[in-house]
DNA sequence: CTTCCTGCAAAGCATTTGCATCCAT
DNA sequence: ATGGATGCAAATGCTTTGCAGGAAG
């Protein structure tokens, strides 16, 4: 079950099943507050940080349970854990599918890329070693054509 | 001539090249201060972070200074960044290879895996998008064998 | 009731910056 | 002399924590 959902795309996840349902799932009780983080999470187009998530939810719910809500989120596995920028840490839902970037070291312009086959590559490689993967961050330092 | 040293070993990049000269050849000014960094950075196994650096200047050089001069190493092309830990940012000397880990989201071990062919594949995928690549970081999070 | 959550404010850290001094050309 | 480099200390900004009040089972 949780297998098929850590597969599913953002979109599925959130027309099959709720927020609260998503949470429970994970064993993690449903607060009024975990339930508005992981909604706001949801609606985030990308990564989001505690700072961008208690953007969303000013009056509702207070940094320092933002803060507390996301790294358990990460703990049980309902959201993946990024360090794509140096001094902040970046959430995104787990099953958004995984995300790549190319990162331009001058101007910060960012390419977005979609799955590729390494992808399929990175897990054997891993179960080689004993880990069973769930998530991944791959990011490419260069610079861009433009800034080139 | 750069390129040579991006893809040599560290050991060879310090047998064949000092500090000063490594960093005359990136037309960054050899302080006393910067090539202690480079020296350090060098005598590190692994990567370094600031304050690692500055543990072993002590007396030496100010913390201010081996923030400044990573950054600079970093922009001049001496150094990669990496940002596997939220919270503190690392260094390592361009030329060690790259490194890919595998990280236990629950014991936070890292088992190190060496070069694989996937690298080659990820540099065409970047050529596609007209981004030169000057380095990457690849992070596997996941439950390692004995967690399991 | 009892345990877990939350909010608020007070720390904690890594990193950056302002400014006077120092060094090298 | 002159522009860059450094040290020190103050300031930033993200994140964590202590503690008292609140919600959930």
């Amino acid at each position: 079950m949780t297998l098929i959902l850590m597969d599913a795309t953002l979109p599925d996840v959130l027309r099959d099943l709720d927020a609260a349902s998503l949470l429970r799932l994970h064993t993690v009780r449903p607060t009024r507050q975990r339930v508005a983080v992981v909604e706001a999470l949801a609606a985030e187009p990308n990564d989001a940080t505690a700072q961008d998530i208690h953007a969303r939810l000013r009056d509702k719910v207070g940094l320092a349970t933002v803060y507390r809500t996301l790294t358990l989120l990460s703990d049980a596995g309902v959201a993946d854990t990024l360090n794509h920028r140096p001094g902040e840490t970046c959430y995104r839902l787990c099953g958004e599918g995984h995300h790549h970037h190319l990162v331009c070291g001058r101007c910060h312009r960012v390419v977005e890329l979609g799955d590729c086959d390494v992808e399929r590559r990175l897990k054997a490689l891993a179960a080689e070693h004993g880990f069973t993967i769930s998530g991944h961050t791959l990011e490419l330092t260069g610079v861009c054509a433009s800034c080139r």
